[in-house]
DNA sequence: TGATTAAATGATATGTTATATCATCACTTA
DNA sequence: TAAGTGATGATATAACATATCATTTAATCA
């Protein structure tokens, strides 16, 4: 039964560590487009990590998206930017080293990814996914989130990994 | 992007809606096996739908797992009960309806299925997922859920359906 | 600088999850 | 018994994900 092993691009274990810290208040900054990019560069390049000419052009495909993109919704993008086919098991790859770098976040009810718009800070958004136009909107509350650690704490679980999305529908669909 | 559309085998709105609705305090039934498999024949009934040998055994196997089996997990389980081969295809559209009907509910993390404990009432549970044994705890708290459903709702947007998962190591695993 | 090693990417194959479509079977009812 | 409906069978294919080995690029160091 595979479908119980964890998935192998999901947040390195220790930045999940420091998710699950309580985290209080903090000024976090939230990125957008060109900074988003070079923010991420920062941290990918901080923690060790190459921030090479593929690297960039999956990170501005998948951030160009603006919604979630699966990893073949990236491959053809950068395939196109390229100008040279580029399969899914390249982005893969580095879909998953974003991911276990805080730089990207799967959305798992649409087998999907997102950039991360803070790279830099550790939070368990709560993501609302709509059914219509398939935007996305996070939220950074981190109390949700925190509950939920909590909770499976009380039971005796030790969690490494929050997953709290909701489907529905946004403002502008209904 | 196909990623970005609900999955057919999603939750029926009907049902949908009543998980929505507040809840308040019930006194609701956790079933286990037998009963469990009795109670979900009432409910798929009582919603106009046939309680097939074919759905009982997929019931059966879903349950037998005690665990998310994937679609192909529970096709393997059927072909092995029935002694002729029942494909992928023939399971889906069983687990889809079960899952429409509130019999059986999906876990996104792994696209994987498990039985519903309470068929008969609208929660949205919290699940625990074991990434060593594969086990799962639901929680049955619907104040976390709510909190959700009104986060969103603050948001302006629609919510339809809540997804919390947990993933780390159960108690017996750590 | 050139040889050595490590990291990144390319190429290919295959495994896993999910859906679409049309045929057939069984049951109801006119 | 013919027509209609709901369930299942059979087959094909789409969509998502990983494994493995070859090749290229970058970093290190003699």
């Amino acid at each position: 039964m595979s479908s119980l092993k964890p998935r192998s691009h999901w947040l390195a274990e220790e930045v999940a560590n420091a998710y699950l810290q309580s985290m209080g208040e903090h000024n976090h900054q939230l990125h957008k487009g060109e900074a988003l990019a070079k923010e991420a560069q920062r941290v990918l390049t901080e923690a060790g990590q190459q921030w090479t000419d593929m690297r960039a052009e999956v990170y501005a495909a998948l951030d160009g998206f603006g919604r979630p993109a699966s990893a073949y919704d990236v491959a053809d993008a950068v395939t196109k930017s390229r100008g040279k086919t580029v399969v899914a098991n390249s982005i893969y790859r580095i879909l998953d080293l974003f991911v276990a770098s805080n730089l990207a976040i799967r959305i798992e009810s649409a087998n999907a990814f997102i950039t991360n718009p803070h790279p830099d800070c550790a939070h368990n958004c709560v993501f609302l996914i709509c059914d219509d136009c398939g935007c996305i909107t996070h939220i950074d509350d981190d109390t949700l989130s925190d509950s939920v650690i909590k909770l499976a704490k009380t039971s005796g679980f030790n969690p490494r990994r929050p997953i709290i999305e909701v489907r529905g529908t946004c403002g502008s669909c209904h």
